[in-house]
DNA sequence: TACGTTATGTAGCCTTAGCTACACTTTGAC
DNA sequence: GTCAAAGTGTAGCTAAGGCTACATAACGTA
């Protein structure tokens, strides 16, 4: 029954799990940049902070990093923006983010803890992955 | 359309995942250490940093913090295992690796992607969610 | 039994991601 | 225009989770 993969096969999975794991934070900034960008015109340090729960202090150091990612730009007291690679990668992310979440819905998951879920689950889902979960949804409409 | 959630409620979805985030290291310890208690009859840390690919000092710190959360036990040059606690979370997280994997074969993701995307996303999926991905693989078995 | 190989433990370094505390700037109400 | 409230920036702390380097212990084979 439970026979382990080899080493090699196991360390791989195991590195892109944690690989997913350092861009997940600079994801759902960039996402939720893009969000407020959108529905508020602006995007301050102090709404971010609110709406990820951490302390603004922590926000702006998060912010920092993805300006470093080339993600962003902002200059003192006027908000964040998204670079064009920003942009890109926030319109991916989104899209994805909608997948997971009516994939999960698909599947009879209530909405609330679909939400919650997919906001994990989003970075672990790679491609290929996507186009089964897009190729599920289109099948069953 | 994109309407964005009320502040409270999207802090609170990025806090479940950050504190999901916080233990999805320790579950992926506990359940390595029990598939090598099982197979091999021990685990070695030297066994376990090739397993997750990282160096064996970061496994034996992270093999620390385990221990700290009172889910193992180890003595120099004895190897580690699992007390009560970890091996209860041990099966409930093969369990879940189990159906998640499960899941996303059943919805056409190949195997080794299926495997690899698991790997993640299993610390995002909650009780809830979890009940919808039997009761969908129940439906259609 | 001796000795080279492998495993283990430990120290020290870095980055990320969280926090509080505090000082400074902007904004808005009066 | 003043001034309090809100927002911003920065410093300094912690813990986690990576790494390399090095010293010691255990093991297996000649
Ligand atoms: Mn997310
Ligand atoms: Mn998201
Ligand atoms: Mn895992
Ligand atoms: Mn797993």
């Amino acid at each position: 029954m439970g026979k382990l993969p080899t080493e090699g096969t196991q360390a791989r999975r195991f590195g892109k799990t944690r690989s997913a794991q350092s861009t997940a934070l600079l994801e759902d900034y960039v996402e939720l940049i893009a969000d407020l960008l959108l529905s508020a015109g602006e995007a301050r340090p102090t709404d971010i902070a609110r709406r990820l729960g951490v302390s603004h202090a922590t926000a702006v150091k998060t912010i920092a990093r993805v300006k470093r990612a080339g993600l962003a730009t902002a200059r003192p007291y006027r908000g964040v923006f998204l670079t064009e690679e920003g942009r890109a990668l926030a319109d991916r992310v989104r899209v994805r983010h909608r997948l997971v979440v009516d994939l999960l819905c698909a599947l009879g998951v209530p909405t609330e803890a679909a939400e919650a879920d997919a906001e994990g689950i989003e970075h672990h889902v790679s491609e290929t992955t996507l186009k089964a979960f897009a190729q599920f949804l289109k099948s069953r409409r």
